[in-house]
DNA sequence: TGACATACATACCAACTGGTCTGTATCTTA
DNA sequence: TAAGATACAGACCAGTTGGTATGTATGTCA
């Protein structure tokens, strides 16, 4: 049962992009340290440096690799064939609200939103990779709002562009008021704020 | 005309706060450099650390100085003894959107909320200061609410505590949309659709 | 006027930063 | 099996970081 050389190539690959994402997300992109990320690892600069041409380029792996799959499978997949937008996000986030309270994670924020705070202003490689993560988040829950309406489920004057740019920048500022503040109970209230919002936007009876 | 002592003392002291404030707006907290920021004030080193005991005593006096009196200016006077929260907020949002994307602060976000999301977390001290901002903030609009509720300007079943988490959660992420994304659209149409949230608060009719 | 404190200026420092360079063991492939 | 490529290891480096120690000019006040 040994493993190919490409399997543990690939295998201390991953253990270094796994260690990044810890350290970037606990002490900031500019803020964590390649060293840091060495000793986490396991490994040494001479790996690290042959897998990656530099703490931007690993940088950009992260989120290519290892925050953009999250954000799929967390956000775009479950709403991807939705025929009621409503129901599912108030689901979705129900849902991961109470994980990331359990996990402690929510004072942390969100991975995603961290980096792009912190990155998106100095370097356009972030901007790029940040804004078309974005995008297709927004263009998602557009989609699924557009379904929405078309099934019945929502009302017909809402806007699915502007509800959807609405309800992610309200992730945004709700993870961000979860990390700020470090209070359960805020971000569950913001939670709630945002569920009544959803449902004043079913038809009405 | 010559200045007293006191006043050119706090001059300096003046120059290296608003220094401060600049890159740290600029480059984030742990990215802005000490150096930067005297060779922008036009003063020394032993003036900065003479005035402030640290960088950490720095980025608080940054808090305490610039950016609260900042919040209080533009989001809590305007909404302080207001009996219709609803036009009050809407009037400002749309005020204050314009007026970053025309100076193009937009792309660099809310200095609160971009010292919030990196230093919270991090740091105690940043972390308490920054909670009683938002602290103040969430419940000056939440006392509008109630007193818009009182004046018949707002629907009775709205919660006040809620609705002003959320909607100051989605400052944070109309904000930070507008950082992320360099986008002035998508920042108006966020804007846009809080305003349509906010009418929705109204009694119905 | 003399003593002392305040308000700086400047040279300096240890610690750490991201990054490079060279050496070498291991695997692949002709 | 020889030759080359791959995948590391680890010492090393220049630059920058926040911070300090010392010196000095200028103000204040008894």
């Amino acid at each position: 049962m040994s493993q190919t050389q490409t399997q543990r190539t690939e295998a201390t690959r991953h253990k270094i992009l796994m260690a990044a994402f810890a350290e970037f997300y606990k002490n900031s992109f500019q803020g964590g340290s390649i060293n840091q990320i060495v000793e986490a690892a396991g490994i040494t600069k001479g790996a690290l440096f042959h897998h990656f041409a530099g703490k931007q380029e690993l940088g950009y792996a992260v989120l290519d690799e290892i925050i953009g799959p999250i954000l799929q499978d967390r956000w775009l997949t479950p709403l991807a064939n939705s025929q009621d937008p409503i129901t599912d996000l108030k689901l979705a986030f129900r849902r991961y609200i109470k994980a990331d309270i359990d996990t402690g994670h929510f004072n942390q924020g969100c991975p995603l939103n961290n980096l792009a705070q912190e990155m998106s202003p100095l370097d356009e490689g972030f901007h790029q990779r940040i804004d078309k993560l974005y995008d297709s988040w927004r263009k998602t829950y557009a989609a699924a709002f557009t379904r929405g309406i078309k099934a019945g489920k929502v009302r017909k004057s809402v806007s699915p562009r502007s509800v959807a740019t609405l309800v992610v920048a309200s992730q945004m500022g709700i993870w961000g008021t979860g990390k700020s503040s470090r209070s359960k109970q805020l971000m569950t209230q913001a939670g709630d704020a945002v569920c009544e919002y959803l449902d004043n936007l079913k038809p009405r009876p």
